[in-house]
RNA sequence: GGAGGGAUGGCCGAGUGGACGAAGGCGGCUGUCUUGAAAACAGCUGUGGGUUUAACCGCCCACCGGGGGUUCGAAUCCCUCUCCCUCCGCCA
């Protein structure tokens, strides 16, 4: 949620900042318009309020039955008109919020102006791209070659967009996942295990309703949500809560599975494990004062980096535009690892400063000092990082000619100490 | 799933229509006393919004789990939802 006064102080900058991330910027002035409607409708109600209050404390007071019959009925007008002012009142509120709840974070001065991700910028490319003396295959024959990885039973169970991971193939993947936690344990990261379904509230906060709806599972007999992502229940986990300035910053991690729709890539990525319904994901989350979220948001990209080098995954990383940026962020950094196989570029993490935005919609504030006023708090987010996409990677970046995947050193110890993954 | 009991400020806990933003206690902060500390004594001690201000202060409004209702007036009465506790059933 952006803040009000922004539009009050300076709604030029505010038209600026959403023209570029594709929002009208006449919005800016619907805003103003029902913000200048609000407060107009506030004050004179407050009035009335004050004034019947002062009245109803009289009442009881009066002695002379007849006067006192007069001065109830002149406070009930009085509360006539606050009814009918109130009705007005939370109707434009409500318009109000609404409107606020669907505009997207201004971005940070160093975000690229952009339509899509034909708009990123490439910051740098770290490590060497593997050659190879044959033809390298993509996952979705090796896995299967290897009988790791089976997406006709993942079809029978579940349908499109779900596999079966088999033996090493998933023990593989429980080995990244626990490297992944390991690492950033060793970074100070604190880690958390949150519920996998929340309220809508939560999702709320975090800024993935009301927009993205349509890529979210919802239980309607429960009205539970499908965590998309760890960041939902991460944002959620200090909702409504005033944090002391001695606490901060909270850095934690979490693993989850993440689950999306995918209506919006309906068509796009439906081979192999790139994009399923169902994906785990390791998550840093830092909650700080604004001052250091800019070295908070360096640190995580560090952190998330250092797990693709020791994993030894050639990675480049982008600074995603204005038009590509995620619903809460200013600045996000993507990584991308290089899967030899299929020949892409994997997004496995996206690292965002949202400064105070979920703060604001999650209410979640801090004291900068003894006696001072709360203020919002900052909150970053990144992956570190997705599973399936560095599982990709891992098995075609590390075969052989033979069909066999090398195991990387430093998820042996998670492996029984296996080095090779060789066919059935 | 069935039966009953609860939800009040950082915490404990009083409060069944007006004097209640809320007694009392604990904790915290400040002052007096002290070389310092403890003790004792005194004062202060929530959040959000609006207004005003250079800023503080002040003033007004709202908030006693959430929403709605009754009333001139609601922490208090009514309806409803959520959560917690106890007992029974079921269950990894």
């Amino acid at each position: 949620m952006l803040d009000i006064n922004l539009f009050r102080e300076t709604p030029d900058l505010v038209r600026q900042g959403l023209e570029k991330r594709g929002v009208d910027p006449a919005t800016v002035n619907e805003v103003i318009d029902l913000d200048v409607q609000r407060r107009d409708i506030l004050q004179e109600v407050e009035n009335l309020r004050a004034e019947r209050n002062q009245g109803s404390k009289e009442i009881p007071k009066i002695e002379d039955p007849e006067k006192r019959q007069e001065k109830i009925e002149e406070m009930r007008a009085v509360g006539e008109r606050i009814d009918a002012l109130d009705e007005e009142l939370s109707e434009v509120e409500e318009s109000l919020h609404h409107l606020m709840a669907t505009l997207p974070n201004l971005p940070d001065e160093s975000t690229p102006v952009g339509e899509d991700d034909a708009d990123n910028v490439v910051l740098k490319t770290v490590g060497e791209i593997p050659e190879f003396d044959f033809k390298p295959q993509a996952h979705w024959d090796l896995g299967p070659a290897l009988g790791i990885l089976d997406f006709e039973r993942g079809v029978k169970l579940s349908g499109s967009r779900f596999y079966v991971l088999n033996g090493a193939g998933a023990r593989l993947q429980r080995a990244l996942i626990s490297f992944m936690l390991d690492t950033l344990l060793e970074q100070g990261y604190i880690e958390r295990y949150p519920p996998f379904m929340v309220k809508e509230d939560i999702v709320f906060a975090s800024g993935q309703l009301p927009k993205f709806e349509a890529n979210l599972y919802h239980d309607h007999a429960e009205d539970f949500w499908w965590v998309p992502t760890a960041e939902v229940p991460l944002t959620g986990l200090h909702k409504e809560e005033i944090l002391e300035a001695d606490d901060l910053p909270l850095e934690y991690v979490a693993y989850t599975p993440c689950f999306r729709r995918e209506k919006m890539s309906a068509g796009r990525d439906v081979r192999g494990i790139k994009r399923g319904h169902q994906f785990d994901k390791v998550e840093m989350y830092v909650y700080c004062e604004p001052e250091e979220s800019e070295d908070k948001f360096e640190q995580m990209m560090a952190d998330a980096e250092r797990v693709c080098q020791r994993l030894e995954l050639p990675y480049r990383v982008n600074q995603l535009c204005s038009g590509d940026m995620g619903f809460a962020a200013a600045i996000t950094y993507d990584i991308e690892v290089w899967a030899a196989g299929c020949g892409e570029w994997l997004e496995v993490s996206s690292v965002s400063n949202t400064r105070d935005f979920q703060a604001r919609r999650a209410a979640i504030r801090y004291r900068p000092e003894e006696g001072a006023s709360t203020e919002y708090v900052h909150t970053l987010n990144g992956s570190a990082l997705g599973v399936p996409r560095v599982l990709i990677a891992v098995l075609e970046n590390y075969q052989h000619a033979d069909g066999s995947v090398v195991v990387p050193e430093v998820l042996r110890p998670y492996m029984g100490g296996m080095e090779v993954i060789r066919p059935e």
